[in-house]
DNA sequence: GCCCTATACCGAGTATTATCGATTTGTATG
DNA sequence: CATACAAATCGATAATACTCGGTATAGGGC
């Protein structure tokens, strides 16, 4: 792990600190794993979509099949379909079919908090 | 409002329900309006990035300075500021600057909340 | 079987973001 | 005021994401 460290980085540390060593340490001792950090990054990548927001906005009251969303949303068939795909690839939403109908819901209350949580922290920061 | 719903639209809704006038309208209903979800959005990109996740993880602790994120990132000084940029702009983070450091902070425990909660969806999701 | 409809998928064009070397700006210190 | 250094900005290239027409798949009714 030392090793990795660039010159530059070490006479940073050297200026800023009696024992650059230990505070090389705790620094990385800052970085969690990288497949945590992927899954985390998903999450928010799935919600990171205006349309996508749209969806999950609308699935608040309760399931809507497709073409429901497709009213909500004044979008083309294609483009809310693959927003669907994207919202259930990252786990936000469930499906269930019924004849030709597929009806989506939210998959956990989390989402909506997050939804909720970034709302008030926009409205703040505005 | 009713102008801008398509043909094919009102069709589908006419075969689905017995009163698709209304239908419509709860489907309207459902649509928040654009500036907010712009806002939550700008929160959600600011937090779809694999560097910008693990800036805000490094400053759980609290503050750290521009040149000690670039040691737990590992990685180049104009690539890290730009970042720091993007999530002082999304309002996430908050500066401080003394001398010739800029130190950084989390401007609001809602982020790491927000960090949290989807990091627990991730988790359960695989 | 055929036809109609809901919705999923493909792929090419477009738009947005990320990366990072080079340069500039701000802040000390001699 | 010359030098050194932290950090911000610029700008060109690369990577990623979005859009949406066209097409394929699947279910239900005849």
């Amino acid at each position: 792990m030392a090793d990795s460290v660039p010159k530059s980085t070490r006479q940073t540390l050297d200026r800023l600190y009696d024992d650059p060593e230990d505070r090389l340490k705790s620094l990385f001792g800052l970085t969690p794993d990288d497949t945590e950090i992927e899954a985390t990054r998903t999450v928010f990548k799935a919600l990171s979509n205006e349309y996508r927001i749209r969806i999950l906005e609308a699935l608040r009251d309760g399931e809507l099949c497709a073409c429901e969303i497709q009213v909500v949303l004044d979008a083309p068939q294609s483009t809310v379909a693959s927003h669907l795909r994207e919202l259930k690839d990252a786990g936000l939403v469930n499906t269930r079919r019924q004849g030709k109908w597929t009806y989506y819901r939210i998959g956990d209350t989390a989402v909506l908090q997050l939804l909720d949580i970034a709302d008030a922290l926009a409205e703040e920061t505005a």
